[in-house]
DNA sequence: TTTTTTTGTGTGTGCGCACACATATCATTT
DNA sequence: AAATGATATGTGTGCGCACACACAAAAAAA
């Protein structure tokens, strides 16, 4: 092994045989160059496989980075509030190294509340952006924006989507929804040995979101129809908080039904489903399926109402997604286009592992 | 918010009123200051919450550090291999922050390689150590030789043990492995809806490391005592490595008993037991659960031979263990005496989203 | 008291880089 | 031919800290 001496700007200058002035402007395109330098340099670079040394030009920089995130309300939905915990564990990570990261929130129920905000956003002209696209259209109109501004951005809770791939962000986090709904059929389907009725429940206050939710049913009928099986009828209920609320909307669903099974897409709809499960008294006699490890998804985790729960881990989403940001921003890494987070399965055993501290 | 200006030594010294030598000899505590001043500098630390900027700390630092690690072979045990893989992702990572970081191997079946090797290692002048206790009589002695060398060491694949705790390691990293068989338990449970036997089968190498699959055990037990039940009867066997093979041995036992489920504490216990359930054709009548995401293990999990895998993620014990060190020794943050990873559960649908990078 | 030793304190340099600034070179214009 | 501008290149300083060194003050020994 012996002293593996870092190459520094320093040493590729003497190789080049120009100065260190020049590297640097040969490095971060600040032109003035001649051709003829820039090609010695250039050549230099790559047969030394240089790479700056991130903790000096961290030092030495004068730059002061702006990061803004941009996400539903955290008060809105518990979901979100995790997603805040993450951004604000990255803010306490990156502090000293000049980032400045900048929460802003907006009403998950209304579009125009994210065009107002995410063009607040704009305003304080930031150097990278992290967000998560709940209204389709007003999201893309956004990424336009941010792409013709050139301001690298990530999506959390992201599916890929060629749409999006086009406005290309620098990285989309999430989980494959497919396999997710898969991964909900065989977890169904091991604990189940009698024929029965499987029902897929969509239970969400916000329409754009439904392709996601669609994907996660797919996925779980998808597992269903590859067995061959017609012991299971899988039955699909879709809720939306119009002029009756969601409890009285699941409450009759069911009573009216003796599913054998409960699918639940959206985080809180798995623990609406649970209460109303709890109410008509077939917990028992029902298994719930449903997403993450929100307070009252756990309560009813711990009383066995809720069987399992598929943790999309909106915590670990925004910090990773800050932390590819600032290895783009600061230390020029390259970042994953995509990023697909592992399918946690939680049940009543593993979930306290899940909670001590944050892996 | 504003332009958080971090304080500096330069500030220190100058609120203290003395010079920014003072103040990092109190720091470092590296003596020859008068008690008055070492009183005012330690007062305006205080004061001011100060924590040096980790970044210009390590430019400025003319020190090399050495971090050892020792595990067993690469090639005895996939599972170690795994570990390996964590260490070489760690040493690239820290790489140019003045760390070198090595691996020795030993013979997971040979105590005097421990402590042969381990000998070694002392004779490198190692500033830290990360390994695993193995041989239960050897670690501790070398523990002990570690303490009264004041050289820290973090222990990977490890339960909290009093005994251990003694000789304070910096931190322990492992999982709660009565907890683990909990959940295997429960695993086991859900998917069983008829009367019958369970075995819980350990099949392992090396004797030392029983105490952790009894620990396994009794937590696999511990969940179906606590249910009052009587349907299932739990029988437990054990096959070392002696004039018999493994495989013959579990072969026997698989051909003279029709288990409901086998439960194996052992990552490559696992994927033996797997085999033998194929070759008499049990499969589809047992039910087998084991740890790791080992290469063979994952084959049999793909054909559904195996039904769940605790994941113990050797990778990312390793790779955590070694920040934590760096994080010691360089930062001088403080690092957890103990850090308890989740118990993941991989089954057929989401072991791929497992693979995928390392998370 | 003077000399030596011990103890306390301040200054200066370098880590590898970014960036402002000074300087050199060459092509245009007057 | 001199003056001007445009382009190219080199030099120097600072980021915040660690650490070596020079030096001053106090204490101990002569």
């Amino acid at each position: 092994m012996g002293k593996r001496q870092n190459i520094r700007i320093k040493d590729i200058a003497k190789m080049a045989g120009v100065s260190v002035g020049t590297v640097d402007r040969v490095i971060h395109e600040r032109g003035n160059v001649s051709e003829e330098a820039e090609q010695k340099v250039k050549a230099v670079l790559k047969k030394t496989n240089y790479s700056p040394n991130p903790i000096a030009q961290s030092l030495g920089k004068k730059k002061e980075y702006q990061i803004s995130v941009l996400l539903p309300h955290p008060e809105q939905d518990e979901y979100w509030n995790l997603s805040k915990e993450g951004v604000l564990e990255a803010k306490r990570e990156w502090e000293s190294y000049h980032m400045h990261i900048t929460l802003d929130t907006f009403n998950l129920d209304k579009p125009e509340s994210f065009s107002k905000v995410s063009a607040e956003v704009m305003e304080s002209k930031p150097d990278a952006i992290l967000t998560a696209p709940i209204f389709y259209k007003e999201s893309l109109s956004f990424y336009q924006t941010l792409k013709q501004a050139a301001i690298p951005y990530i999506l959390v809770n992201t599916e890929i989507d060629s749409q999006l791939n086009k406005l290309d962000p620098l990285c989309i986090i999430g989980q494959d929804h497919h396999q997710s709904g898969r991964v909900a059929a065989e977890l169904t389907h091991i604990a189940q040995h009698e024929p029965g009725q499987l029902a897929v429940m969509h239970i969400h206050e916000n329409i754009e979101r439904s392709i996601h939710l669609k994907e996660k049913e797919q996925g779980f009928r998808s597992y269903f129809n590859e067995l061959g099986n017609t012991e299971f009828e899988v039955l699909t209920y879709s809720f939306l908080d119009g002029s009756e609320s969601f409890e009285s909307q699941i409450s009759q669903c069911i009573a009216a039904n003796d599913f054998k099974g409960i699918f639940v897409p959206t985080s809180s709809g798995t623990y609406l489903t649970a209460k109303a499960l709890e109410k008509h008294q077939k917990q028992q006699q029902t298994q719930l399926i449903g997403y993450d490890l929100l307070e009252q998804n756990i309560h009813y985790l711990k009383k066995g109402t809720i069987n399992f729960l598929i943790n999309q881990d909106p915590y670990h989403q925004a910090l990773q997604g800050i932390r590819y940001l600032v290895n783009h921003l600061l230390l020029h890494l390259k970042v994953p286009s995509s990023d697909l987070l592992p399918l946690e399965i939680i049940t009543r055993q593993n979930h306290t592992s899940f909670l001590n501290g944050q892996h």
